[in-house]
DNA sequence: TCTGATCGCGCG
DNA sequence: AAAGCGCGCGATCAGA
């Protein structure tokens, strides 16, 4: 291991010097001190790379790693600190450690710039450095303090896994935003004006979107309508007649009235002039590629958030916009049914590991439980892993229960939990956040009116760590499948470049930049984009690294993890 | 006039 | 089709 510690500046010069430490498998300091200067950093940190493959311990890879990619340099593993002391200071695993008595969790900064192009790739630290940078010291004993925790804890070795893959989701989601998500920008404007209209001047709306307000106007006679404003919007269907309680898309459906389908075509391309329009063309695409910020670290479960410009949630509109570049394919693999499979898993349920082992979880459980309705057996099973009360999910919760009694008695015993206010955890060990004090003092009530409040906010807690343990573990699964796609690829693209440094010829497009590269994660899907040539290969990668996900998961265990693969052109076409 | 909450809708 | 979970974001709205 090796520890990159805070820049410091040398008071004499002004210059600005990094601490790189090489440490022992405890995290004891294994050799003296090597100070380095800033504009070696990125060399140096290659040579070491090259040399001896370190895990790189850092505060947060968000500090370093972005640098170092610029400066044409990645590292193949890392630990980081941040991330990794806010999943041991909360899990229950080790609560009693030092450790997590010791520290708190410390909220995932979200302040951090995202990189626009940055002018100077030179020089490492050419911003103002962040204040609070703990010293090499503190990183030092906190890193200490991180491994006593997890080789103390009841499950040492699903902690140990669960840092990794936290820390090389780390290093990826780096690495992803780096390289960024292939767009063609032709595409996006002719998506856009073939549904809005050519592109208006200032803040106008485009043609088409007016000519639907002015026939809705119309049609409600209501001349000065604002169709953006929902409250305008309620009061004007209320004179026209038009009952609703709401102005959601689904309700309005349902209704006959000839305003409805240009207030319904309003709403679709009002949507996407705002969302994913030319002002978020020209925010988010530079270059070819769309490179939004992703949070790892950012929803508690274990799955990633991310910031500016929507990146989870590409609507399928404008999918067509994201395209292989001539000559290369998009590879598209999702996890099919992932969170059912997982509950499958976690409740060692044998019935249902049964009708997993169809590539159509759904259909598998709609034959042995609801007389083959595919429909119904979704609906339940998804409405066990969320917490469904009402509706036809409500109803058909006894029907599956009777039929998989351990998958139902596992999210019901998590539910059970959340409401008693106990904490529960994913299958690597990631816990949930405690109740809050508001929440702990709600439950001790008197009057009638504040129990009942009291019993539905307990029953959202139970929905929510129903739905934890699921989620999370299909995030542990993901994060898994990720890492060990990275490493793989990574093997093939070093394997790639040797070929083409030692003469050997692979193909015209073996330059040295022609390998496969990782571009999109998104909960339980993948994509990655790869010369042609490649694209069995890629294909082959993950595959096995789902497998080896599930392995490292759930040891050896009958149930199936399958991934759907397209490879495509664009991404409209996947699925 | 600024700020935080709410609505509505996109994704898994 | 939502419903039941988890998110981000833009426009509007309510309140200082």
């Amino acid at each position: 291991m090796l520890l990159a510690s805070a820049p410091e500046q040398r008071q004499a010069s002004g210059e600005q010097f990094v601490q790189l430490l090489p440490l022992d498998a405890s995290g004891a300091p294994a050799a003296p001190a090597r100070i380095e200067a800033k504009l070696e950093l990125a060399a140096v940190v290659a040579q070491w790379e090259k040399e001896a493959s370190p895990r790189w311990v850092w505060h947060r890879t968000q500090d370093w790693y972005p640098q170092l990619l610029a400066a044409g340099v990645s590292v193949d593993r890392c630990h980081d600190l941040l991330l990794c002391r806010n999943i041991l200071v909360s899990s229950q695993a080790t609560s009693a450690s030092a450790y997590a008595r010791g520290n708190e969790p410390i909220p995932v900064e979200t302040a951090e710039a995202s990189l626009p192009e940055r002018a100077d790739q030179g020089s490492l630290f050419d911003q103002p450095l962040r204040q609070s940078q703990p010293t090499a010291e503190e990183l030092v004993a906190d890193l200490q303090g991180q491994l006593e925790a997890v080789s103390g804890s009841l499950h040492p070795g699903r902690l140990a896994l669960l840092l990794a893959a936290e820390s090389a989701g780390a290093l990826s989601a780096a690495e992803m935003q780096h390289t960024g998500l292939p767009w063609r920008e032709d595409l996006h404007q002719a998506i856009l004006s073939d549904a809005l209209g050519p592109r208006p001047s200032g803040f106008q709306r485009p043609d088409k979107l007016e000519a639907l307000a002015a026939e809705l106007r119309n049609q409600l006679n209501a001349p000065s309508l604002n169709p953006d404003s929902p409250q305008e919007l309620m009061r004007a269907l209320h004179r026209a007649g038009i009952e609703v309680r709401t102005t959601r898309s689904w309700e309005l459906q349902q209704l006959q009235h000839p305003a409805i389908a240009p207030l319904l075509a309003y709403k679709k391309l009002s949507r996407l002039h705002t969302a994913n329009g030319w002002t978020w063309l020209d925010q988010w695409v530079h270059g070819g590629r769309f490179r939004p910020e992703y949070v790892v670290g950012g929803v508690v479960s274990g799955r990633w958030a991310s910031r500016g410009g929507g990146a989870l949630q590409i609507p399928k509109n404008i999918r067509g916009a994201a395209h292989a570049e001539k000559g290369w394919k998009l590879v598209v693999a999702d996890a099919s049914q992932l969170e059912p499979r997982v509950l499958v898993a976690l409740a060692r349920d044998t019935g249902m590991a049964a009708a997993a082992r169809d590539k159509d979880l759904y259909a598998g459980i709609a034959a042995q439980g609801f007389g083959g309705d595919r429909a119904k057996a979704k609906v339940a099973l998804l409405g066990a892993i969320y917490g469904a009360t009402t509706g036809e999910s409500g109803r058909l919760m006894p029907q599956l229960a009777k039929t998989y009694p351990r998958a139902v008695a596992f999210v019901e015993e998590a539910a059970r939990a959340g409401e008693r206010g106990d904490i529960v955890s994913t299958r690597l060990g990631r816990s949930c956040p405690p109740p809050s004090r508001r929440w702990l003092a709600g439950q001790r009530t008197t009057t009638a009116e504040e129990q009942r409040r009291a019993d539905a906010e307990a029953r959202s807690r139970g929905r929510f760590t129903r739905n934890f343990v699921v989620q999370g573990s299909a995030a542990d699964w993901a994060a898994c499948w990720l890492a060990e796609l990275r490493r793989r690829l990574r093997f093939l693209g070093a394997a790639v470049e040797a070929g083409a440094g030692s003469g050997e010829r692979g193909g015209p497009e073996t330059d040295g930049k022609s390998v496969p590269e990782l571009v999109f994660f998104l909960h339980d899907e993948v994509m990655v984009h790869t010369p042609e040539s490649q694209v069995a290969l890629v294909r082959q990668l993950i595959e096995e690294s789902a497998r080896a996900a599930t392995a490292l998961l759930f040891g050896e265990i009958p149930v199936e993890f399958p991934v759907s693969i397209t490879v495509v052109d664009s991404y409209a076409d996947a699925k």
